[in-house]
RNA sequence: GGCGCGAUAGCAAAGCGGUUAUGCACUGGAUUGCAAAUCCACGUAGGCCGGUUCGACUCCGGCUCGCGCCUCCA
């Protein structure tokens, strides 16, 4: 089966050609680091990274690209109140977010670029809107001209005159129309600022991804992903920049647009504007970063996911599941191959049907646990395997079951000696037929949060 | 006002015009010294009203409710 893509462009889920199969191109819109990312944050790396993973394994070079917003007002006012330059403040987050989205167990992209190591691109992407007729200056702005792009709103849906009679819309006095969007504006001498023909001043927006684009992909890439929030305007005006650059702004400057839905609370979009928000960090506190992961994929990535403990617990208990399946497995499962992995493969491959994927492992983990010896062992290797295509299943069982949050010491509660010690007196009780000093063991550990598994392999523990 | 999305069993969440989604929870059984884990068994759910059809959760229309974008936002 081919891979399908639902795309924004064209409301349909679509088949999807590249461009050049041997040579396919992915941007996806990364984030503003100017504090720590929130769960919503990670939707679209974590849906994306399933997608890149599945490129690779269909294509022999793919070119992943994601950019890092580290100039921005905001960015800018963050610095300024900690009195620090924008650099080292974006460098700092930029490090939170790399470490963060490992524990999520993402790929790192092909590409990183950052807004302010581009700045010459964007100048010459101005450069030539201007002398093309699409852009103009005006108090000391460079405004892309709307009106002049006859496919405006193909992407979002909206044409000029809905947006104009639209009463959000504030018209500034050096607009000329409403729709006009900033591609360049001034910097007083306490703002970052960068010089330019039109003067000392920093970028607008939404010109970093298309001068991105252009210079690290090309004119056309195969596919842009981003959160539905982005469609208008940042992905509609990018559309208008990279194609109005080029020619005669015919040619399309992404084939298949993707959007993920949002992450809720309470029904309620979740939004650092609003505040009711839980950072990717914190919940690495309190669970491992698959969980997040697993979460996150059980879903469809184009529906809303609304986020809560109960989410978390859910996920944590497929996980258990699955890696109650494992125990004994081997890390290493590349050499096998079975009928429920392609499965996997199908739904992926249809528009990341991740809920469905994650269905075919859980019938693994059945397979798993009904059989014994070589046939157990296959079904095991099967299941790392086909996890592996949503990045899952990455530890051993016993590392998942004793999994403790990076801030606990060495001092809370028991060490592993301890805990082999006092199963060792309890093996020598049960021997004893000492069934009331046995189950005390057992209950003193199930207080310090270690539960025990008798079976005939011996007794095994576990962190909950 | 414009554009768009959703409503599935206790919870989460899918596909599908007519055969079990799946996981968790619950209940019974097997197993266990007792547990845990595991296995077996167990749920006709699809907002409301019409229509199309031999047959609709699944297509069409209307309604109700919820959400999103149009301003920074993943």
């Amino acid at each position: 089966m081919t891979i399908k893509l639902y795309n924004t462009l064209t409301q349909h889920k679509d088949d999807f050609t590249p461009i050049d199969p041997s040579q396919v191109t992915m941007y996806v819109c990364g984030p503003t680091v100017y504090n720590y990312v929130h769960i919503g944050n990670a939707r679209p790396v974590v849906i994306f990274d399933v997608l890149y993973r599945l490129l690779k394994r269909n294509y022999p070079n793919v070119k992943y690209a994601r950019n890092l917003t580290d100039v921005d007002d905001k960015i800018n006012k963050a610095a300024a109140e900690n009195n620090e330059s924008i650099k080292v403040l974006s460098s700092r987050f930029v490090d939170a977010f790399h470490a963060d989205m490992a524990q999520l167990n993402t790929l790192a992209p092909d590409l990183e670029p950052r807004a302010t190591d581009n700045i010459d691109a964007m100048i010459e992407m101005i450069q030539t809107l201007i002398n093309k007729g699409h852009a103009y200056e005006s108090a000391g702005n460079v405004l892309f001209q709307v009106s002049t792009d006859a496919n405006y709103g193909k992407l979002s849906k909206r044409n000029l005159d809905e947006m104009i009679a639209g009463k959000r819309v504030e018209v500034e006095s050096y607009k000329k129309d409403a729709g006009d969007f900033i591609l360049w504006k001034p910097s007083t001498d306490d703002l970052p600022g960068w010089d330019s023909p039109w003067g000392r001043g920093r970028p607008g927006w939404h010109i970093e991804c298309s001068a991105m684009i252009n210079k690290h992909l090309g004119k056309t890439i195969d596919i842009h992903c981003g959160g539905q929030d982005l469609i208008f305007p940042h992905h509609e005006n990018e559309i208008a920049q990279g194609t109005c650059c080029h020619d005669n702004g015919s040619e399309n400057f992404v084939n298949y647009w993707m959007h993920n839905g949002y992450i809720t609370m309470n029904g309620e979009k979740m939004a650092k504007s609003v505040g009711n928000f839980f950072t990717v960090r914190e919940l690495l506190d309190k669970f491992p970063g698959e969980v997040l992961r697993f979460a996150l994929l059980t879903a469809h990535y184009r529906s809303p996911l609304d986020w809560s403990e109960e989410t978390l617990l859910q996920a944590k208990a497929s996980l258990d599941r699955l890696y109650g399946a494992l125990r004994g497995a081997p890390i290493d499962a590349n050499d096998i191959e079975h009928a429920k992995i392609d499965a996997v493969e199908q739904f992926i491959k249809d528009d990341l049907a991740t809920p469905q994927a994650l269905s075919v492992l859980h019938a693994l983990a059945g397979d798993a646990n009904k059989t014994e010896g070589e046939e157990k062992l296959l079904f095991q290797k099967a299941l790392r395997r086909a996890a592996s295509y949503l990045g899952l299943l990455t530890l051993n069982a016993d590392e998942w079951f004793r999994w403790q949050p990076a801030s606990s010491n060495a001092s809370d509660g028991l060490g592993a000696e301890q805990i082999e010690a006092l199963i060792e007196e309890r093996l020598q009780a049960r021997k004893d037929k000492d069934f009331a000093r046995s189950d005390e063991i057992r209950d003193e550990l199930k207080e310090q949060g270690v539960t025990l598994e008798d079976s005939k392999d011996g007794t095994r523990w576990t962190r909950s």
